[in-house]
DNA sequence: TCGTTTCTGGATTGTCAAATCCAAAATGGG
DNA sequence: CCCATTTTGGATTTGACAATCCAGAAACGA
């Protein structure tokens, strides 16, 4: 009945490559067309956060970003290549957004400050956008198989994160040796994402609050029945 | 316009009342037209779960459902009219699905036969199509401010229902006296959220496991320490 | 039964957004 | 400096899809 934790030794730390390079053709790009694409890419990202992918259309992003068509085209063979990038991007500033705390998440003040920062960031955005991938998510798991895929990848560079603290405590013998850290980071990473699409949809920061305490607080019982 | 009657139920137990009257004006329906309607809110609610709100045409309900445009029409004054109905539907789906057990979660065997349950449910979708409201939220809460409410709503009868077996606990001494049962519960509620998001890009089961596991031995550490 | 309301069929319209195209300007290597 | 390559402008095409309209059939109440 209680599926307890796996004793699944936590051998090497697995590697996710940073998703960003495209795999495909290698339409070298000169500095000032790095640029525009990188403007284009941000233009997107950030009317995408606010409006959702079906919410924004290529001429929007075309005006955010002040370019032409030809040049959107140029370097994006259609919307969804463009969503990719999109995804790709935001995948690396959700990171990004939890420096320095992320990488370090050792020890339970290091995930009290982490959960305040969270919160943080939600009453500073009004309980607004909610998590830029989890958003994304939702609305591409299913329609594009692509997505999904580059989404999982970055919720993996996340997860591996959040799994180096943990396991920083486990290997100092912190934790039970039962206990499974890369299992443990993967709840601490899905209660994030669970408060944060409660507190998007109510405009209150309360459920990220509790959703992370109560697993925080867990943790921390770990920590002491260890 | 003016929907009116608010009920002010005070009692401890607040009640989130079950959306599903059409507020404003009552264009009376036959049985037929019942039928019909229902028939295109199913149809609707299916392509909507497996293709998402964008991902999904009137033509394509219309075909679905077997009806002509004017009889879509008809009944809904617009297809955000008919994304509203589609919530309302899930909203009642997700709950219905979830029992008996949902309403009485009140010992940790009976959490953990309802997150048993909700594996099970993932496995036999193949890990398909997330939560039906929550995938909702994610694509509509920031593009529609009407649909960001309902779906507020509709997680605020699930939340209430797996309050009212937490407080059980709580009210027969199985809980510190310290705790907030409603905090608790919208902790579950975010970990089963989230855990399903992560479980849905990952086509994997592991995360919505390793979520529900975690918070309810949360709830079994309180229990043995009350 | 009759008259009113509700329900249905299906062609049509209008809008908007994605994607294409033809050149023209800038850029950079040799 | 020259030429291939990259970058840009912007009008245009194409297509999809939401929404409307005009009847006409069925159901309901009295």
């Amino acid at each position: 009945m209680a599926p307890k934790g796996k004793t699944k030794a936590a051998a090497s730390r697995k590697k996710t490559p940073a998703v960003e390079a495209p795999a495909s053709a290698a339409p070298r790009l000169t500095r000032k067309g790095e640029e525009t694409r990188e403007r284009i890419v941000s233009a997107a990202a950030g009317l995408i956060f606010e409006r959702g992918v079906a919410g924004t259309s290529i001429e929007d992003v075309k005006d955010a970003a002040g370019v032409s068509s030809s040049q959107l085209y140029h370097y994006f063979a259609d919307k969804q290549a463009l969503v990719h990038a999109v995804i790709a991007h935001q995948s690396n500033a959700v990171i990004i957004a939890q420096e320095p705390l992320l990488g370090k998440l050792d020890s339970i003040d290091a995930l009290r400050a982490w959960r305040d920062q969270a919160v943080a960031i939600e009453i500073q955005l009004q309980c607004k956008g909610g998590c830029p991938i989890g958003t994304l998510a939702g609305e591409l798991a299913e329609a594009d198989p692509d997505a999904r895929a580059d989404i999982a990848a970055g919720f993996a560079r996340w997860e591996e994160q959040i799994a180096l603290g943990i396991s920083a405590m486990h290997d100092r013998g912190e934790l039970p040796a039962d206990v499974d850290p890369d299992r443990l980071a993967l709840a601490l990473l899905a209660a994030h994402q669970g408060g944060l699409i409660l507190t998007q949809v109510r405009r209150d920061p309360a459920p990220i609050e509790a959703a992370l305490d109560a697993m925080i607080d867990h943790v921390a019982e770990l920590r002491a029945a260890a």
